[in-house]
DNA sequence: CACTTAGTTTAGAACTATTATAAAGTAATT
DNA sequence: AATTACTTTATAATAGTTCTAAACTAAGTG
């Protein structure tokens, strides 16, 4: 495999905990993600289409499913769905909340939403987390 | 069209509000939502094949799509999302949370939940409504 | 009522997101 | 350097959903 600097050690990483070997198509994949400081919100089409934009040689979109799934399955992104049929995927994987607005997604962090009441979870459940989506419209 | 019984008003005002004319395939989806007193979760695949596996002459796959979009459009059904990339629908479509349960999905009525912080909403923009997910596992 | 019009049902085609397949290629192990 | 196991890719397959157009039916009209 090509190299491995310091640079892509921290991408690299990702992928071999999350069972997969670092191939040039993964860690170019895993860099795109997460070298960014801000939280990314995505679909595997976006992803594909705007990683593959300023390529010549595309990856293929089989490896952009299996990519995220694992990535997902190891912890490092979080999927969540809209009203749409399509998974969406984030980057921020850290529980907290969501804006949405007319398909645009936006953050809240945790401590912006406390509770006053809490249901119990049924018998012989427990609760894994509590997601709040906050839904937006226009103030005429 | 047939008779128009006390039995199917109701059922006839919510697709007529829905801007569906009353046809006996629509009047049987409608009652078959509606005539319930528990709540109602169900995917359009769902509601085909629970709907059509007693019925000689089967209601097409774009009757059930028809009318349920319909019905959610006018506020009769409210949509929502698990994370397998099929919409659901709820025939409680007053303002409640819900558990997830590993693809089983259960109301919370929406006093059970009180907030004791939440963010504003963006400049420009108004809170539509506010909607938890507690997602569930099994205490071991 | 007939008659006309506008809306409806249906089977099947088309479409979108996603997963599976299998041949050619590459990383890791020896 | 050779072998093995995993990976990439194009393509086929699948699932959920929407579209299409021909045959049908409800509603409005005289």
């Amino acid at each position: 495999m090509e190299k491995m600097n310091n640079k892509n050690m921290i991408f690299i990483d990702k992928l071999r905990s999350s069972g997969l070997r670092p191939t040039k198509q993964r860690v170019e994949i895993s860099r795109f993600l997460f070298k960014r400081k801000r939280t990314f919100h995505f679909t595997v089409e976006q992803l594909k289409n705007s990683m593959n934009l300023k390529r010549s040689k595309k990856i293929s979109t089989a490896t952009f499913y299996n990519t995220v799934h694992a990535l997902k399955s190891a912890g490092y992104l979080k999927e969540f769905s809209l009203e749409n049929n399509t998974s969406y995927y984030d980057t921020n994987i850290t529980s907290h909340h969501h804006f949405f607005d007319n398909g645009k997604v936006i953050d809240i962090k945790s401590d912006k939403i406390t509770f006053h009441k809490l249901p119990e979870a049924p018998k012989g459940k427990k609760i894994k987390n509590v997601e709040v989506v906050i839904r937006l419209e226009n103030n005429n």
